[in-house]
RNA sequence: GGGCUUUUAGCUCAGUUGGUUUAGAGCACCUGCCUUACAAGCAGGGGGUCAUUGGUUCAAGUCCAAUAAGGCCCA
């Protein structure tokens, strides 16, 4: 069969994809023959679109999926995506207010309806651009947080914690998003630096002509003042506690109260309370009984508490107003640039409001104990382990989770209130329907939907068909995410697992580093300068993205990327692809040609199964570490440098000759072979398709469900290993004398050796042929003329004949200078040597390899002043 | 303010428990090659006071301390 010139992706990975999901190699089933390794992906809004993160992220799973299929696990990686409350909640509203439909007049169940549809015409396109990327996730298998399985599991355990007293109802101050007008939880607040101002209003103390003056980043929240602080240590301002200043523009009268809270030294050392819009001043307003007044409506827009003028302006707006006013009231006393940071609502984006409501709370102090136990205990480990401290922080410093979002997509919280009897109840099923509770009367449900993450933390034993599949593939091998949702998502999964099953949700956690732009932005819509994953496969390949991806992520370093870096996987592909044509193209001379039929006995066999077998243990161990570039590093290093470079060099002049040739194929195919296998996680295309060639397969075979390399220690061999370092040494000296001397590799040359070296006598074919040379002499001792340029491999003294070309007087200030520089570093060795600590305290090989160099540096300052 | 993390070649990064002649790789750069698998290639080459200072040690890119600069997270 002839292949083309280079290596045409988009040619192989759709047909071969089709074949493995034909031949139903991604299922997992529960095999009690064989050891479970099982994933389950993150999974990813349904709204959402494949990013950068998603590929490093499921390259990484496919991975180790991949590598642990060969090695002969029983594999399974779930896919699936979450619902994403807020993000496709506001999706659809906002479609439908484009077809002119307002959510609230047509109520919750329609509403619903129009987002089902929404959900499956557009919904989960992510998922299928993942098999583009290679992915083998079991996609029957294809979990959604609203599955009408995993939506009553939700429900069952919000029943079992609520009946267990962990779940309870409260006012409390609340993260607000005028936006989608919800309450959202502390994670999804993203604090941002912006460029305000500082303002300092004054306030009229009552009964007096003396002002306080108060800084603000919020001047329109003053509508809402109750009170002013002041620190009780304060010399300055201690007389003005217990006195009154009246609220400018309101002429409401408050306050001035003493709380440790204000820093005395910061800002006028008073400062305004606003006790329902600010968290510290919430807590100063309880401390002290202060008078919580809520001016905002759910979208942040000012309520009727305020004066008239101010009623229902937006929240900007007002604070133009108010400064406006002060201003006019002569009682502005001025204006600072100010840089502090901002509380944005992740979803809305836009400034949350801190506002308080009415939502549902999970208790966690209880609840995470045994989940930061089975870190600390290492049944659970992280990569890198920093992340650890991170994770404890979070897990000991724990508030009450906020899981009430005021949203109607999601899974509807399950407390029902009797109209009859007012009873307040949770319960797994549907009251109405009920025939028990019917008896009771009608009940009716809350009306608040859960957090997305409360549905979403029970994905690793949720999404589990039978109690036999949670059994065997629960706990679940490894967690592959980035480290932005260790608490959403991880901390939390771990809770609850161990709360819900008693067992670890996974037994390791890789955390991925974030995919930056080449300058190291963070990669954004705004910014335009995140590629779309699609485009870069299209162009690349899938096997290019995922080899340069993997190659470019240090474990839990960002990634420093642009597209133009895929050409390094895409070189690699296409270097493949060239050996793999090599290696056909020969085979065409050989009628059956088995490999089974020959063993490696002459060196550069011995040396390249030697390599092979080094490599297939590097890699294996890497991959265990969680150390997938060095994994990565070393296939791409065996093939290009070991196989490429000098293997198949080595092997061409036996390729030319029927008998030896024979041999030499059967054997590099053989190598070859086990290297497609080893790459294979990395690169799962181009290793089938080169692989499905290289040799006769039957129509059920294929590499992704072969064995993986098995590593046999016999194979290496150090004596073997040296000897051919030896030769390239030689050869790289030859060539670099042709390259100083500008001799083109297709004029040969003659060469002395100064050396009685058994292996380079024995394997002087090779020298020969890779450094181009006509006449080989083998030598103890001749003195150099001046018709030779000398260079030095080691110890050995090689000697081109360049008759004409040499200029005598260069060659000869060439070695003084070298006799210099070896002279200086001879002084350092003998330096240590007569050091009597180094001597004893130093470890005998190091000792050793100390006076070998003495020797070694002595033997060639000898030499090269035969030279002069 | 607290925590984590980074600083090694022009760029992006390796560099295990301190010890292997001259600290490695890819990209970029320079030179020579269309050598029959590959120009998305081959061969060769130049380029680094390992952020700074101090300490520990026979020995420090590696360990410790401080400083500086960047990044991330939390308050």
């Amino acid at each position: 069969m002839a292949l083309s010139k280079t290596y045409n992706p988009s040619e192989v990975e759709g047909k071969i994809y089709e074949k493995w999901e034909k031949s139903g190699f991604f299922k997992g089933k529960v095999n009690l023959n064989k050891k479970p390794y099982s994933i389950v992906i993150p999974p990813p809004n349904v709204t959402g679109m494949l990013t950068m993160g998603h590929i490093l992220n499921n390259t990484i799973q496919d991975i180790l999926i991949r590598f642990h299929r060969m090695k002969g696990y029983e594999t399974c990686w779930v896919p699936g995506t979450d619902h994403a409350s807020i993000a496709t909640e506001a999706k659809v509203t906002q479609m439908l207010s484009e077809q002119g439909i307002d959510k609230f007049q047509i109520g919750r169940e329609k509403f619903l309806e129009h987002a089902y549809v929404w959900k499956e015409k557009y919904g989960g396109i992510i998922i299928k651009q993942l098999r583009s990327l290679g992915t083998s996730c079991d996609w029957e298998r294809e979990r959604f947080t609203m599955d009408e399985k995993y939506y009553q599991a939700v429900v069952d355990v919000f029943v079992d914690l609520y009946d267990e007293g962990k779940i309870y109802k409260g006012f409390r101050m609340v993260n607000w998003c005028p936006v989608s007008k919800s309450a959202i939880s502390d994670e999804e607040v993203i604090f941002q630096e912006v460029q305000g101002k500082l303002y300092y209003l004054k306030y009229p103390v009552k009964g007096s002509d003396e002002f306080i003056t108060v800084a603000t980043t919020r001047p329109e929240t003053m509508l809402g003042d109750t009170g002013i602080a002041i620190n009780p240590d304060d010399e300055r301002h201690k007389h003005l506690i217990g006195k009154t200043v009246v609220l400018p523009i309101v002429n409401r009268e408050i306050k001035i109260i003493a709380d440790f809270h204000v820093q005395a030294e910061f800002g006028t050392g008073f400062v305004k309370v606003t006790p329902a819009h600010d968290p510290n001043d919430y807590e100063i307003g309880k401390r002290h009984n202060l008078e919580f007044i809520n001016i905002f409506n759910e979208d942040a827009t000012l309520n009727s508490n305020v004066p008239e003028e101010f009623v229902g302006l937006e929240r900007y707006k007002a604070r133009k107003l108010v400064v406006k006013k002060f201003e006019e009231l002569g009682l502005l006393a001025k204006i600072e640039d100010y840089t502090h940071k901002v509380g944005y609502s992740e979803r809305g984006k836009v400034p949350i409001e801190p506002y308080i409501s009415e939502q549902w709370f999970m208790k966690m102090e209880e609840l995470v104990k045994p989940a930061i136990e089975a870190v600390k205990n290492e049944e659970i480990h992280f990569y890198p382990k920093h992340w650890e401290k991170t994770y404890f922080h979070w897990m000991e410093n724990i508030k009450d989770w906020c899981i009430s979002r005021q949203l109607w997509w999601g899974h509807r919280i399950p407390v029902w209130t009797c109209k009859q009897t007012n009873e307040v109840k949770a319960f797994k099923f549907n009251p109405n329907e009920n025939p028990e509770t019917k008896k009771q009367g009608t009940w009716e449900q809350d009306s608040d939907v859960l957090d997305t993450w409360s549905s979403s933390w029970l994905w690793s034993f949720a999404v589990w068909e039978t109690e036999e599949e949670l059994k065997y593939f629960h706990p679940t091998n490894a967690l592959v995410t980035g480290p932005d949702i260790i608490f959403f998502w991880v901390a939390r999964m771990i809770i609850a697992a161990k709360h819900f099953h008693s067992e670890i949700p996974f037994r390791d956690v890789y955390f991925t580093g974030m995919i930056l732009d080449e300058q190291g932005r963070k990669m954004s819509k705004s910014l335009g300068n995140s590629p779309n994953p699609l485009d870069v496969i299209a162009e690349y390949g899938a096997d290019a993205l995922r080899f340069t991806i993997t190659r470019l992520s240090p474990l839990g370093q960002s990634i420093l990327y642009s597209n133009e870096k895929c050409e390094l996987g895409r070189t690699f592909a296409n270097k493949i692809w060239n050996a793999a044509r090599f290696l056909l193209m020969q085979r065409e001379k050989f009628e059956n040609l088995q490999s089974s039929d020959f063993q490696p006995t002459k060196l550069e066999d011995r040396w390249i199964f030697s390599r092979l077998h080094k490599t297939i243990s590097q890699v294996e161990n890497f991959i265990g570490e969680f150390n997938f570039v060095e994994a990565v590093k070393c296939c791409y290093e065996f093939i290009w440098n070991d196989f490429c470079d000098w293997y198949i060099e080595m092997i061409k002049s036996r390729l030319y000759d029927e008998n030896a040739g024979k041999e030499a194929l059967a054997l590099a195919i053989e190598v070859f072979d086990s290297a497609m296998k080893l790459l294979h996680p990395f690169m799962p295309f181009v290793t089938e398709e080169i692989w499905q060639n290289i040799r006769k397969r039957e129509e059920t075979e294929a590499i992704m469900v072969s064995e993986f390399p098995v590593f046999d220690k016999n194979f290496v061999s150090a004596e073997v290993e040296n000897s051919v370092e030896t030769l390239k040494s030689v050869i790289a000296t030859i060539r670099n004398i042709r390259g100083n001397y500008k001799i083109p590799p297709s004029q040969a040359i003659d060469v002395i050796l100064k050396t009685n070296l058994q292996t380079l006598r024995n394997n002087e074919n090779y020298l020969k042929s890779l450094a181009k040379i006509n006449n080989l002499t083998f030598v103890e001792n001749a003195a150099k003329n001046e018709h030779f340029a000398s260079a030095f491999a080691g110890n050995i003294e090689v000697l081109v004949s360049l008759e004409g070309l040499i200029d005598f007087e260069k060659e000869k200030e060439k070695a003084r200078q070298e006799i210099e520089r070896l002279e200086k570093q001879l002084e350092g060795v003998k330096l240590k040597l007569s050091n009597e600590k180094f001597i004893s305290s130093a470890p005998e090989n190091i000792v050793e390899n100390e006076r070998k160099k003495l020797l070694d540096w002595a033997e060639k300052i000898a030499k090269l002043r035969v030279n002069l």
